[in-house]
DNA sequence: CGACCTGTTGAACTCCGTCAAGGCGTGTGG
DNA sequence: CCACACGCCTTGACGGAGTTCAACAGGTCG
């Protein structure tokens, strides 16, 4: 059975001391700031749930709409289809963020939320939430920050994305992710590692899979990146790479 | 001076009492189903605006945000632009709809949202209305539920949209027109009246001026729509235009 | 070992973008 | 009233980026 990062399942998630200046997905935790006992009665209403292993679902479409959950180690994608089959992959989660809130005001889950590998998450009872948040007015803003963030994250991402070049598609999405979970290793090198396959990438991009092969490829002969299994290195010195995306 | 279309600019804004199945988008009135004292202390807030003329800003990217914005009557396009000046069409609002809302939990809006027609807005200061929901539960829900809305709305166009061809992709933007908007003319003619330039539609869609004119132009030859200069009609009968995008 | 999934590469095709020209409607000024 | 300019839309020809179809390599797991 897989450890628990951490034995506290309060809101107070993950704190990632990263900054994170680019990427619009709540960060924060929720709660942050509360007093002690407003901290309190968030607390009791959690409810952990894991391990999830790799294609477990969270949640599934069509079921009804309860509880928002907040990823505590793991990570989640968020996927639906089109009428026909056609795979269609809304975004990817890690520790420290929130799925589900997407079916905020919805009677059912319009996706499916499923691990990619062993993840823990906490389940939030949305009633229970907004309960809560008559009563700490703190709590409500935040919540409404958070939904905000997401629809300017969504154009940040996918509207914007939808008139750069297959390469430099991925290269802000690979910009947003190194933002949200890079790592710097022993070496030094600025490294993501993809708990997705590469297939999903794609989809998520609105690419298949063959182009995003070669537009990795064509990155990493021009030296921007080394391109492995599961795992993408940054090799621009100067972060450059990402330069041509606000230009 | 125009007329207004109605003297009471309560949150009652426009009663379109069309059903609204497809879309996602907020068509109830905020403040429904509250009772006289509630519907009061939020009327008490409002600000009504207005006329705005063709191509008048409600409100401008980087402004400080501090209201959202209820469409009385006419129409807005929400914008923006890519670093090199690239437009970005987020959306069309019509009357009853809300703008101003992807900017909540920020502290500027980053969007600009202009004027199409001759349109009068009703603006309610959202530290206001923040306030107003913890004295009124409903009105709390009713603002996450739309916020939750938009971002299925969202999901159900533009990400949709990527993997559908342009004319599909037109189709689907007009479905969803038509259940916003769309009207029966005299004839029994089901036509959507335009209040945006084709031009503006193609970068809404993320094609290019002259690929959406192909795409009308094909649409009208399948004998599919009437592509008129400010006005589509819908020609198939029994509504199977759209039944394409859900195969 | 073989089945399977994921990712990569090649070749042909397709749709959309790009560039260029022209038509149409509207508004302005002579 | 007409002439002209301007913005919006349309059409044609061409090129290119991405899709499609197919084959294959590498890893994992039974």
């Amino acid at each position: 059975m897989a450890q628990r990062k951490s034995s506290n399942c309060g809101l107070h998630l993950v704190n990632t001391d990263r900054d994170c200046n680019t990427c619009d997905l709540p960060k924060k935790c929720i709660g942050d700031g509360l007093d002690k006992t407003q901290s309190e009665s968030i607390s009791s209403l959690i409810k952990s749930r894991g391990p999830f292993q790799a294609g477990e679902p969270i949640f599934r479409m069509e079921e009804p709409f309860r509880s928002i959950f907040a990823i505590q180690s793991g990570s989640v994608k968020v996927a639906s289809s089109l009428d026909d089959g056609t795979p269609l992959i809304h975004g990817f989660y890690f520790a420290g963020e929130l799925v589900g809130i997407e079916a905020i005001g919805d009677t059912h889950y319009q996706n499916d939320a499923v691990a990619l590998e062993t993840t823990w998450i906490c389940e939030l009872p949305f009633d229970k939430i907004e309960s809560l948040c008559i009563e700490i007015p703190k709590l409500q803003h935040e919540i409404l920050e958070l939904l905000g963030k997401r629809i300017r994250y969504t154009n940040s991402t996918i509207v914007r994305g939808r008139y750069l070049s297959a390469d430099k598609r991925f290269l802000l999405f690979l910009n947003d992710l190194y933002q949200r979970k890079g790592t710097i290793n022993a070496n030094g090198d600025r490294v993501v590692t993809l708990p997705m396959t590469k297939g999903d990438i794609a989809i998520h991009l609105g690419l298949r899979p063959e182009s995003l092969s070669r537009a990795l490829s064509k990155l990493q002969e021009e030296g921007i990146i080394q391109n492995r299994s599961r795992e993408i290195q940054i090799l621009d010195e100067n972060q450059e790479v990402f330069s041509c995306l606000w230009v």
